[in-house]
DNA sequence: GCTATGCATTGATGTACATCAAGAAATGAC
DNA sequence: GTCATTTCTTGATGTACATCAATGCATAGC
């Protein structure tokens, strides 16, 4: 477990990497995404302050996930044979399996407009600190698209 | 762990219950599935044999998940309580996230021909015993899209 | 200060997929 | 076997969102 520290900005993981490690945040903002052959990004998850961010690829297979600082980051570094050995947090796994299944039944089930209104419900202080452009590519819609919708929701108030 | 018999066609599991357990699957095939607001089905997972299926719900929350028997099914059913004491095997919940992780880069980045094609390189014994609605349900489009997305498919051979 | 770069918004147009409706084919009940 | 139900397909139409392009605002570099 070594404590780096990464400026705005830094790369931490590349997809195609083979040695993928597990990195805990102790503050600061990174965020996992794809690039996919058209060339789009997607991101796949944020990581605030004490969240684990890591790729889920199986053991000594490339990953598919880049990793980068969004804030000035300290973060500690594990693999993921340390942390398994060390036991890890069943609860915290279960935790996020729940996430994962709340994020895929939204993908199969809602719009724009919903998407938008369970992420600032979800996750309010993360809307603050990120350009809306993430926002809409964690919740797989264009940038115009959220504008639009964010338009839309501040006149019906 | 008790093991049951599910004929074709049984709930096992519905929305809203509380206390959800874990099915092992020994033989047969489950499904687990929501019904939105608007009515509409979406299949989050397909359970053939050795599959475990669960909704992965906080404890003590109410589930999301229906879950029934698409074929005669013989299954292992546990409490999560007792699943979790006698020490989960930490690989298949890796596995688990890494299945979960590639669904989500999917929903986000595939259109429908591309997660079709994803699916049957994947689940290529599952669609041979599923109608291919519920295939369409699990990829997140119609059943008409579907159908049209095979004929393009089909002729282009 | 000025200029360059990135971000958000807005409008015009395009498109993939949904929806609706009808018919054909397969499956199941009895 | 026959009838009913479900599944699959095909066509016509609708719509949510993407894409493309232009503009206004910030912010950052120097």
């Amino acid at each position: 477990m070594k404590k780096i520290n990464a400026k705005k900005g830094t790369l931490l993981q590349r997809k195609g990497d083979i040695s993928s490690k597990v990195y805990l945040v102790e503050s600061g903002l990174l965020r996992s995404y794809t690039i996919d052959e058209k060339g789009k990004e997607h991101i796949y998850m944020f990581g605030p302050e004490n969240w684990l961010v890591a790729d889920n690829c199986e053991p000594n297979t490339p990953c598919q996930l880049f990793i980068d600082a969004i804030e000035d980051t300290i973060i500690n570094v594990a693999t993921k044979e340390e942390l398994l050995k060390e036991g890890p947090d069943l609860n915290a796994l279960l935790r996020r399996l729940d996430t994962m299944q709340n994020r895929i039944i939204m993908l199969m089930s809602s719009n724009a407009k919903e998407r938008y209104e369970h992420f600032t419900k979800t996750y309010p202080n993360i809307i603050q600190r990120v350009p809306l452009k993430m926002v809409a590519s964690y919740l797989g819609i264009t940038p115009e698209a959220l504008s639009r919708v964010r338009h839309q929701l501040s006149k019906k108030k």
